[in-house]
DNA sequence: CGGTTGCATGCAATCCTTTGCAGCATCAGT
DNA sequence: ACTGATGCTGCAAAGGATTGCATGCAACCG
């Protein structure tokens, strides 16, 4: 059927074993033979039988990879990166989806764990014993929080923070509110710590609004605690929060970033396609994706536990975040009397007091004159997402 | 290392082979036994090696999944839906991104031949030629689009096309535009096709106002072009280009859907959450994705081609589509001259005349009363996902 | 020139499961 | 009681690649 390594053996007039190390271990192989052998397997698309090699190996050249909810927009990218990068190591990527139900994580790990040769696992509310056996299983590397001494990539929280606290005291907020997420998550208490910080650094009064899902849905149920909490700003667990904060303040004819300023973490993509576009604290999921498979195949090649010199450092990886600008915030203040001011308008945002400020958007208010030309002008001011037009980021401190 | 079917067997008191089959041909042995060795197997937490049994039985137990970008927030929930049925079959999925790069798709398409059973090929601008060499490869069954008499799983554009026109026709619109996805797309075309047709039996005119890119950035570029062509409503090749539209249209002081109804498709989550929400023909991912692994798995146990009596014809679902009605659509006619009118409100739409309408929101414009209460019912005003209030659907014809 | 070293290659075992075939036992029928 | 059929089980052969070990050859040194 396919072509095997006994018939390229016996193209090239050698044995199997030559073949073999004439692929995997090349430097092993006289040159010229080498060439000979390459040369009739890629005539001959000789593709190596991975059961085969996985039967004697032990290894199957797949990496598993948990996550809660491929339908939450943040994951999709560093998924991307994930398998990209993978790939690139001749390694595939085997996703399983969580459906956000912390009960069924530790059984689809199992169930991967014949299958793969690490995990990449992302999974926020994971019981701290159940990421233990998890990791025993396989090398395993967390992703957007950390385990008792386990490899981790995660997102600098706590610089994230600051930075986000940073800007709104700096439009003279003093009062800023938190929607949090799931009580049980990792980087919703990391994130609270990093607030608490950073609102007592500041003198901001920080007013921590309970524990919401994960979702739209969350951000709508959140509302009317925000409007009762009496803050100028409020950051939301994530963007999907921030959006039904936003959306249903807009239906109660609260004026955002007027009266109330939001911001939301993650930077999805929707965050600056919709009106108005949602502030955010970016976080480099590619990156992240990146790091964590690179982190995953070290660990692979590196000797198991118990051997080397001493107990290696676990490697762990904090990823810097970035505040995108956009026009949920603004400075302090009443809602502008002015006559039939629209709900809401980029023109309302003025420039940040913080570092890294010193572009301003210039687009007018909505009853704009007409464009000045038919062609594309229009599209650069809307920050398509490769062009890093219009999107004003605060330096990294 | 791990339990292998010997060690089952030897605990059992039988031989290997009456292991195997007690476990994939039980009443091929006796009950006794076989109630016997699976209750070892369990108790020893057996797991058969996958890549033995690869090696012997020719088959990965893996399926192939092939799509242009897992970013673009249409394909998540299909690929959950697929993820979740191939498991229970106990395939496990390895999925591939193209990136949306017509060129590279055959390239992958060889490289995850060898790796998989069969594949799911959602590659909408493959040429003719390639789709039959990857479908010669592998049992293919194509997701969104047709083939030369391959499986496939598409979405009833024709009738959806019928359910947009006729929405739009119903609300007074008699100039309608299109704005295109990629020239060599095959829902593109087969959209245009559908809306051809509808708009000759409706007596609308259709403007089709060209190719863009399928993401927000060619919603952007389409605007110029709709303002132009002086139509009163617009429908756009999917969502993202949509919410591009919504966006500069509402940059540029266009009322929608007073002076302009916009339509997308694919009904992505978003579009329920921005506002206006968008008003959106809906594709049933979740239907297509357990589809075409049931169509794939049938693939798979039935007798290759050329056995048979004849030749077998070749499986095609076609999945009604659903248009699901918000706030960008709303009967013709020039914007209100009302006093200081916000640019977009609910209550700006009407009931629209088509069939299944008859439920109307109820929601006040935008200036509303507080809240009766402080709890949660504003959370059902705004549709979450999951609960079907507020979502209006035309029934199918 | 003999011995040793080192390199390149081949041999053969091994990984674990499935499955065609053979064997054995039991049972029914005559 | 013998024959034939039936049903369950075991034997052994794949299936393709990797790798420790052995072998053969050449080169080099003494």
């Amino acid at each position: 059927m396919a072509v095997t390594i006994r018939d390229v053996a016996r193209a090239a007039g050698v044995s199997p074993s030559t073949v073999s190390r004439a692929l995997s271990l090349p430097d092993m192989v006289d040159p010229t033979t080498r060439d000979r052998v390459l040369r009739v397997a890629t005539h001959l698309g000789y593709q190596p039988n991975r059961a085969a090699r996985g039967l004697i190996t032990g290894r199957t050249g797949n990496l598993g990879l948990l996550l809660p909810d491929l339908a939450n927009p943040f994951f999709p990218s560093m998924v991307k990166a994930i398998q990209r990068h993978a790939h690139q190591a001749d390694y595939q990527v085997l996703m399983m989806d969580t459906d956000e139900d912390p009960t069924v994580e530790l059984a689809l790990v199992r169930s991967l764990a014949k299958q793969v040769d690490g995990i990449i696992l992302c999974a926020p509310r994971m019981r701290p014993q159940d990421l233990r056996e998890a990791a025993a299983v396989r090398p395993t590397v967390l992703v957007n929080r950390t385990g008792r001494r386990l490899p981790a990539v995660t997102f600098d929280n706590h610089q994230g923070m600051h930075q986000v606290v940073t800007y709104l005291a700096g439009l003279g907020h003093t009062d800023i509110g938190f929607v949090g997420g799931p009580r049980s998550s990792w980087s919703n208490a990391e994130r609270l710590r990093g607030l608490r910080d950073a609102a007592g650094e500041a003198g901001v009064r920080l007013a921590e609004l309970g524990n919401f899902t994960p979702n739209f849905a969350g951000g709508l149920a959140a509302t009317d605690g925000v409007i009762v909490a009496g803050v100028t700003a409020v950051l939301a667990y994530n963007d999907l929060v921030a959006l039904g904060l936003v959306r249903s303040l807009a239906a109660r004819g609260i004026d955002v970033p007027g009266r109330l300023s939001v911001v939301g973490i993650d930077d999805i993509a929707v965050s600056s396609m919709i009106h108005p576009g949602l502030t955010s604290l970016g976080l480099p999921t590619g990156t992240a994706g990146r790091a964590a498979v690179d982190m995953l195949l070290q660990l692979l090649s590196a000797p198991g536990p118990g051997s080397g010199s001493g107990p290696a450092r676990t490697p762990h990886i904090d990823i810097p975040t970035e505040l995108v600008v956009r026009e949920t915030t603004g400075p302090v203040g009443p809602a502008p009397p002015g006559p039939k001011a629209p709900k809401t308008s980029a023109v309302r945002l003025s420039p940040p007091s913080g570092p890294g400020s010193s572009r301003s958007r210039g687009r007018s208010p909505r009853p704009s004159p007409p464009p000045p030309n038919l062609t594309d002008p229009v599209a650069d001011a809307f920050e398509p997402r490769s062009a890093p037009t219009g999107r004003r980021r605060t330096t990294r401190r």
